[in-house]
DNA sequence: AATCAGTACAACCGCCGCCCG
DNA sequence: TCGGGCGGCGGTTGTACTGAT
């Protein structure tokens, strides 16, 4: 027998999200976590499947994401943990905190590939030049390194943003809007440029203050 | 000003592995 | 032990944007 699809096609969007979808779904997701993907939109009122809601809320909507364009280290983390790791995006997202393994799919697959391709003839050329035991061993144990010093980043799991504590964390949280929108920080979390999205949600959404789930 | 090519990125699709009944 | 449901992941596509001609 036949995987059923994913979702079921009938009367269910597809495309862009638009503000109120958003809203909806941080709304929802605020209130009740996301014990379930596949039942959400039902419970939430929206006309989309389960795992369209599951990438909006992962690669677009969690408060956590850091938006904007890649630092020179970000790139270059991206490139060692590539050559580590090859293309397994999550776990190199995971030692990115704030950036999705979308977007960094995205950004190696737009020039990041280039570049590592660049920087991989440089170093062939120059290994022949020293021609010798240079051996990718070498290569492999210095980016292991690379990998290894990253060890510190604090990496958020999955678990920070589990219904509990999206629940419990919230519930004396509110963030001041007043101010600067372009850069805050809660405690060790730097929320730079992402401010913007989440003040037009409130304005959207129309309610007099926005609780955020951190 | 119009057109085209290249780039950026949001979103979808389908497969895979884990978990639970 | 097995099969189905589900979430997660990587590959791919579609489209908006931007710069060059």
């Amino acid at each position: 027998m036949g995987r059923a699809p994913c979702c079921e096609k009938m009367g269910l969007k597809k495309g862009p999200w638009t503000p109120e979808e958003d809203r909806i779904l941080i709304v929802h997701i605020k209130k009740h976590g996301h014990p379930n993907w596949r039942a959400l939109p039902k419970q939430a009122g929206l006309l989309r499947c389960g795992k369209s809601c599951r990438l909006r809320w992962i690669n677009y909507l969690r408060p956590d994401i850091k938006r904007g364009n890649f630092s020179k280290e970000e790139e270059e983390t991206i490139i060692n943990l590539h050559d580590m790791l090859g293309n397994r995006w999550s776990a190199i997202a995971g030692r990115l905190p704030g950036r999705t393994d979308n977007e960094i799919k995205n950004v190696w697959h737009t020039h990041l590939k280039k570049k590592a391709a660049a920087v991989l003839k440089q170093n062939q050329k120059a290994n022949t030049n020293t021609n010798n035991n240079n051996n990718s061993d070498d290569h492999k144990q210095n980016s292991k390194q690379n990998v290894d010093s990253f060890e510190s980043f604090p990496v958020i799991d999955e678990s920070f943003w589990t219904d509990t504590s999206l629940s419990e964390n919230s519930s004396n949280l509110t963030s001041d809007f007043g101010g600067g929108l372009n850069e805050f920080a809660i405690g060790h979390h730097d929320y730079g440029g992402g401010m913007d999205f989440w003040y037009n949600i409130l304005v959207t959404s129309g309610a007099d203050s926005l609780t955020l789930p951190f």
